[in-house]
Order: C-alpha cells, then structure tokens, then sequence
DNA sequence: CACTACATGTAACTAGTTACATGATTCG
DNA sequence: CGAATCATGTAACTAGTTACATGTAGTG
C-alpha cells in the first residue's frame, strides 16, 4: 500500500510519467520510499484502474508518446485519508542488529570490519539528509517549488519547516545507528583476549 | 536470507521444533527479527535439505511427535560466514517518515495524534529493549544459559556485554525517533495558524 | 553513427502476510 | 468434557527483487 501513497505523495505536487517517477524511486536519492522501475509501471496502471490518478498520453516524437499521471479527486482524497490513519507498528527485522547479535560467534577484526562498513553507510545517509533538509530550507528543491507555488504564501515556512523535519529524523536516526556501531567497535577492541 | 540466519543463530543455542522456533519469531518478545508462523515450517525443510539443520523426530505421546532441529557443522559454517560479511545497504522504506513528509495536506490535529501513536510504540519499544538488555546483563533468559553453558566462563562476561548492546541499540533507535516525532508534534502546534 | 537518455514493459523469483485446516495432548 | 496448548501444515495473496526485452529521440 505505501508505495502507491507515495506515488501520490509526488504526483499530487506534479504530474509525471512512469519513467520520471521511476527515476525518482529507483535505488537514488535521500528519498524516504524506493522502489524498482519494474514495480511503478504495473501500479500505475493498477492506480489508474482505482480512480486514484488519471493518465494522459503525450507525443514526444512522432512515434515516442509518454504517459503522464495526475492525481484525481479521489487520489487527494484517498492520500489525505491514509495521512491521517495510524499505521500498525511493522514487524521488526533489522540486519545489522540481527547480525550484531551473534558477534560473538567470529573474528573480532572480521564483526569490526562489518560495523566499520555499516558506519560509513549511515553517516553517508546522515549527510545526504541533511543536506536535503538544507535544500529544502532554502527552497533549493524543484518539486518543493512547484508544491509551494500551489499554497498561500503565509503556509510556505509551515510546509518547509515540516518536510525539513522528516529529513531531519533520517539524520538523527542513521546518526544514532552509526554511534551505536562505533560503541560496538569499542566493545570488540576492549575485550579481544589478552595477548600474553 | 535473513530468516534463515536468525534460525540459525537461535539453533546454534539450543535444539528447537518448528513450533517452539513459530512462537519465538511470530509477533511476540523483544527479539530482532519476526516472521510468520507459517513461514517457519517451510524453511525449515529447505533448511534441512540444504545440510543446514537436522531434524530428529521425537516422540510427544502415542500418535504425537515433533521435529526437533539441530544446527549442523555446516550450519554454524553458513552461519559465521554470514556474520563476518557486510550486507549491501537495504532500500529506504520507512513509512512513518513517508506519512510525515505531507503532514502539511491534513490537520494539524489528526497529524498530531498520528505522530502520539508512534511515539507511545516507540517508548514501548524502547521499554522493552532495554528491559531485555536487562536481563541479558543478569544471565536471566534460558536461551542465553545455554548458550554460555556451551562457552568457557572467560568469555561470558564479553558474550553477554556483545548481545546486551544490540538491544541497547533498539533502545537507542527507538528513543531517537520517539524525540524526533515529539519534535514533529511541536512544530505541528507551534505553527498552527492563530485564531482571530 | 554510436552513445546516452527517454519510455514502457514482462518474466521469474524470493520474502512476507493473512487466513484457514487438522489433529493430539494436557489440565482443570 | 471443554478449553488451552502442542504440533504441523497449506493456499492465496501482496510486496519487492533481478534480469531481461524493445524501441525512440537527442547529442556529439
């Protein structure tokens, strides 16, 4: 389900074809959602079929035609709805914890090189969302401007300052991963057996 | 992969049915991993069939019995390889940022009770994980016992303290996004537009 | 003309979810 | 005897992954 509300999510600031979303959900950037390209073109259709957007083919050639989506009524409806309803806690699974737990099991060297690579992701991930929340304090971001241009301008430091805000958790939440990682290194260093 | 792993581990510890393994992954405790019943009893056949377990029939009463499983040699190999290599970084999929990200598009006060839901999770969470740790440090979980009734009394201590930091990390993560969407809250009231 | 980007798809697969089905044993 | 627990499964489904397939249009 999340994925199409997050197809929504950016459609309802811009209409876009299955390949510009594509781009904007596959692998990429210091985005809250990913999915591949294969799984946007089959929702898309299935979200056109609910009523929820609606597409319109445009010729970019004489043979070359894309389809470009807009959110209808009841899409706004449906993203607002789901906006407002609490969301059943997920299941737990986290690699690196489950991981984590059994390092007692190998090589210190060999758990230290593990946390020392998940380290680097995490602050890599922390950087990168924080310098989407800087972007999107200084409006630096497209999709932002176009949503902004939609709202009153008396709304636009609210909207900033809440989108900033999500980007800000990512930060927090990879920082705090990556400080347990390197308290896990000190405990690896710390207790290796005496040599001797 | 990753089910496969966490069976593993917990194996490695002590010799489980297939019941006794449902009950530990389904819903339920502070663990770091879930699954489905219903997705246990499968891969535990193809476990088997890989070399990776054994299972031993035991008898329950008359017509009753149960399948024991017991990791095999090259399953703690299959196991301690996995642990000294470094996972490829998993897709971004956080659905409480995804909501997040357009708590501009609803009322303040239906994102505002969003937000506290996640947070009395989160606290739980917290709560739990750190009440686990917990334990851990006292040598008060059965599973544990066993583990270290397997490993030499110089090492316990270094055992307990490795898997007692996981679940701080829980604690840690969890506590994080708790203060980041209490934060979401703030913003959400402070911003309001005034009445009159 | 080759290369890159645009544009849309399908096939085969693994992982995880939800719900149901069946029977045995133990305990009050 | 009825209820809870033990014990093992299957079916149908949604979500996500990996890899392939096909053709168009713009750029150097």
């Amino acid at each position: 389900m999340s994925l199409q509300h997050a197809l929504l999510g950016v459609l309802e600031a811009r209409a876009m074809s299955g390949y510009d979303l594509a781009r904007f959900f596959d692998g990429s950037s210091g985005w809250v959602w990913s999915a591949p390209q294969s799984q946007i073109y089959p929702i898309l259709r299935r979200m056109e079929e609910a009523g929820l957007i609606q597409g319109d083919d445009e010729l970019r050639g004489p043979r070359l035609t894309r389809t470009v989506y807009t959110v209808t009524p009841k899409g706004v409806a449906e993203l607002r709805h789901w906006l407002g309803t609490a969301a059943k806690p997920t299941p737990v699974r986290d690699h690196m914890l489950l991981q984590a737990l059994h390092f007692d099991m190998i090589e210190p060297d060999a758990a230290h090189a593990v946390l020392e690579q998940f380290i680097t992701e995490q602050e890599k991930a922390a950087e990168e969302a924080d310098a989407h929340r800087d972007r999107l304090l200084q409006h630096d971001t497209p999709l932002l401007r176009e949503r902004l241009s939609q709202r009153e301008s008396a709304d636009h430091k609210r909207i900033v300052q809440l989108k900033a805000h999500v980007f800000a958790g990512m930060a927090a939440v990879a920082r705090t991963r990556a400080e347990w990682a390197r308290e896990g290194q000190r405990l690896l260093i710390a207790q290796e057996p005496e040599a001797d």
